[in-house]
DNA sequence: TTGTAAGCGTTATCAT
DNA sequence: ATGATAACGCTTACAA
């Protein structure tokens, strides 16, 4: 292995003088910088960052953390920080969490005793207690994920959205508008999503029509059924995530209910799922990889504080419509443009 | 910081005892053990990664390797090699590679000077420069891809799979089978899978009718539209990834052909695309995630020679299924069962 | 502008 | 069975 002595003694100038030249620092003449750097390159010497995180007590790593919940999501900010850790020279060491913080406690030591530059965590919320093992000195961030604490974050704002996009199916006409919700208890944008929802069906005055799924692809259909049994005459669908979107899709054409003519249907965050359904899927868009760069940057810089919220979007595509019409036995409601 | 002198001192003994016990060495007694292990809980000391690196100059850390291609595959293998690595008590370090070499050139390079215990690569083959950067130390492995130049790799025999599939399609009773295939210049596994189709319909006595894709969803419509043009009455297609399969399924389904009952899809991968779809699609699987933790495996071995072939398997879903009849102007063929 | 030297926290060698 | 001590390769005061 080729170390800084080696580059000193070819560039005949001291390990100190190689160090600020290596590292951009200030005090050599150009004629030296120019020996040095011939040197470098000539010996092919790279800095050992081993040694080097010793001695300064921080290495050029961030730890990004995602859940195995909804994998098409956690892919797209991934990549997004991957990039943006990448062009900044950073590497990215990856955790899988699950929902349990069993590991990620596990993960957050490492991320520690690895002197890591900073923490991303994925749909993920910070404790008092993450904040206690990362220590003073190591930052984090959370992404995708609507934190009311105050600590660093990224996300759009969930309960906006769900709102925005409710408002969207009742500008379309529909009245009968049911929401498959998630489990608030296992995952944190369930909560504010519905709240969203919630709040424009009642300033329009319709009732609220709620079931509860995983966000996963098999608690679609289930979901479907028992939105249905609570209101056969549903003429759109809400999802909370791409995957229960597509299942409802999937069931309701196996019922023999075309989409988006009998029942539109919606989904939430544009992950791939979206656009691999047959119609493809509406869908609340968050802008995921940009989100994954923007937590890097936030993490980086020294001022790191609170939350930053990103730009929601609906995409229309083909799944959500204007209803058809309402049950014979109801009142015709003619589709209406808001 | 809590360092070992700490521990020494308050266990009274020295530093070296303490790394004795720490790293579970010999020469030490039950007593002293004891001790040692009292203060490192009371201390909460925790071994320092940087300097323990430097001066084994070896890392627990393993650096993967994934392309942007097929993000569904290589998460799948992403989650097992992350469990299997947590479990050997080894930290993941992510690159994301694009087709270019150049990312990953730069990613070995930090592998190396990280002092990485080993480097998975997902879905690209290990050339003679990835050896010559990593140098002789650090081991490397490829992923999900048939590698021929006897390297290192866990993966299927994917002309065999393709084989095999092709072969299930024929014994469906199809004989007009058209290949959505990949373009082998820029996705590796798309070679033996489009052999593996040919070597089946030339025994079978029937033409291969092939088009070119992407691997991905969008170029799934096009390459239909090709495959059909040169045969408009094929009866199956057999799409060499699940997302090309996925978009033949609602391109066919938009033009009004039933599938399976008018044209069957097979896909491949059996990535979390292939449940979304409508029917399910049938698709030959990989065990992914088995094949990611089987590379961790063999990796820290010390053998760690050759190919390893994993078992591949046909599962059929509902976008198969008997041909419903041939062209009028054609012969009949009763389905016939293999 | 440049060099010398003292560590960073650990492990490994060599005594005892 | 245990302890001194010398590195590992780098950065950074402090000197010059």
């Amino acid at each position: 292995m080729v170390t800084i002595r080696d580059v000193a003694k070819h560039a005949g100038v001291s390990p100190a003088t190689v160090s600020r030249v290596v590292n951009g620092l200030v005090g050599y003449s150009e004629e030296t910088r120019r020996r040095v750097e011939e040197a470098v390159t000539s010996l092919n010497y790279e800095t050992d960052f081993m040694a080097r995180g010793l001695k300064t007590r921080q290495t050029s790593v961030i730890g990004l953390l995602a859940p195995m919940v909804s994998d098409a999501l956690a892919s797209e900010v991934m990549r997004g920080v991957e990039e943006a850790a990448r062009e900044q020279g950073y590497a990215v060491m990856l955790g899988r969490t699950g929902l349990q913080s069993v590991f990620i406690d596990g993960y957050l030591r490492t991320l520690r005793t690895y002197r890591a530059a900073g923490v991303i965590l994925i749909s993920a919320v910070i404790t008092q207690e993450t904040r206690q093992i990362l220590g003073p000195n190591i930052p984090i961030i959370s992404v995708a994920i609507s934190d009311r604490s105050g600590s660093p974050s990224v996300s759009i704002d969930d309960e906006r959205a769900a709102y925005d996009a409710t408002r969207y199916l009742l500008s379309l006409g529909h009245r009968r508008i049911g929401l498959l919700a998630g489990d608030p208890a296992s995952v944190f944008v369930a909560h504010p999503r519905q709240r969203g929802y919630e709040r424009a069906m009642a300033e329009a005055g319709h009732p609220p029509v709620v079931a509860h799924g995983t966000f996963f692809y098999d608690s679609g259909a289930p979901g479907l059924d028992e939105l249905l049994r609570q209101d056969p005459d549903l003429t759109a669908i809400f999802a909370v995530s791409d995957e229960m979107a597509a299942a409802a899709v999937n069931e309701l054409q196996e019922r023999g209910r075309r989409v988006p003519d009998d029942v539109s249907v919606l989904g939430f965050d544009n992950t791939s799922t979206a656009q691999h359904v047959h119609p493809p899927l509406s869908t609340v868009a968050q802008p995921l990889e940009e989100m994954g760069r923007a937590a890097v940057r936030k993490l980086l810089r020294a001022r790191n504080l609170g939350p930053r919220i990103m730009p929601h979007s609906i995409i229309a595509r083909g799944s959500t419509g204007p209803p058809a019409h309402q049950h014979p036995a109801h009142q015709h409601q003619p589709s209406q443009e808001l």
